[in-house]
DNA sequence: ATGGTCGCCATGCGA
């Protein structure tokens, strides 16, 4: 079973980078963010006649996440339960698996812009509200998979130019904190489960030549629990869309599972 | 020190 997650920045601009990827990299199941559409204008013909199924919860302009996937999945969730948000950034479901129910969430989280903002202090809210929630979700679904851009690098090592970030949004230590209350709930950073190579980031800005400089940060994350880190036999960033004409800023992140 | 590029949509704003 494989799981994907990609902020594509646009379906309506990258749809068809998606459905190449799709086509080239089959996966199970892809978690999309920053779809930037409203519900109306999801594309689910183009995916159904890809083969995939869809769900989808879209905003004008900003936000708005999908889950594409080769089996229907069942027990959505749209938005964090019980938290009051007009910004679409969450979608859950579930699938089935030769071990039982996989629980996969979707998440697009705050990117917080400064730390003197106040979607800073909104990030750190939302997380705090991620962190509830999923502390429920474990308990109900001991196969959890949970993927999206995180917007926090969780260590320097995750940083290109660690002395140049230190402090800012997307590595601060609040972020950081709050990403591990995440991995306290029992969940693992699937990517530091193996070797990777020096230097490996998943988002790159736009500006500066900051791709082919690598100049980048690894923000996107497949985190999973005890129960499928046991059954994942690897995690990648695949750098190569983001090398396409017209790229999203961000490279897809996928993780291997293999049941027994 | 400042702004640099995208995508939204038509202007600045968010990332």
């Amino acid at each position: 079973m494989k799981l994907a997650t990609w902020n594509v920045n646009s379906l309506n601009v990258r749809l068809q980078q998606v459905l190449d990827w799709l086509a080239a990299n089959p996966v199970d199941v892809l978690c999309i963010q920053e779809l930037k559409l409203t519900d109306d204008k999801f594309p689910e013909a183009a995916f159904k006649e890809a083969g995939y199924h869809a769900v989808w919860a879209g905003q004008k302009t900003y936000n708005g996440v999908a889950i594409v996937s080769r089996m229907p999945g069942t027990s959505m969730v749209r938005n964090i339960p019980g938290y009051e948000d007009p910004q679409q950034r969450v979608l859950a479901l579930t699938f089935p698996s030769p071990e039982g129910d996989v629980r996969v969430v979707c998440a697009y989280c705050p990117n917080g812009q400064s730390l003197d903002s106040d979607k800073y202090v909104y990030k750190l809210a939302w997380y705090e509200a991620m962190h509830k929630w999923l502390a429920e979700e474990i308990k109900q679904y001991p196969r959890l998979a949970v993927l999206g851009d995180y917007n926090i690098a969780p260590a320097d090592e995750d940083v290109h130019n660690p002395e140049k970030w230190e402090g800012q949004v997307l590595v601060s230590e609040p972020e950081r904190a709050a990403l591990r209350a995440l991995l306290d709930l029992g969940l693992t950073d699937s990517f530091r489960l193996f070797e990777q190579p020096e230097k490996s980031f998943s988002w790159w800005d736009y500006r500066q030549f900051a791709f082919r400089r690598n100049a980048g940060l690894r923000i996107d994350h497949v985190l999973l629990s005890a129960p499928l880190v046991k059954r994942c036999v690897a995690c990648v960033i695949d750098k190569e869309p983001r090398r396409n004409e017209q790229p999203s800023d961000h490279a897809p992140v996928v993780a291997t599972l293999e049941f027994a």
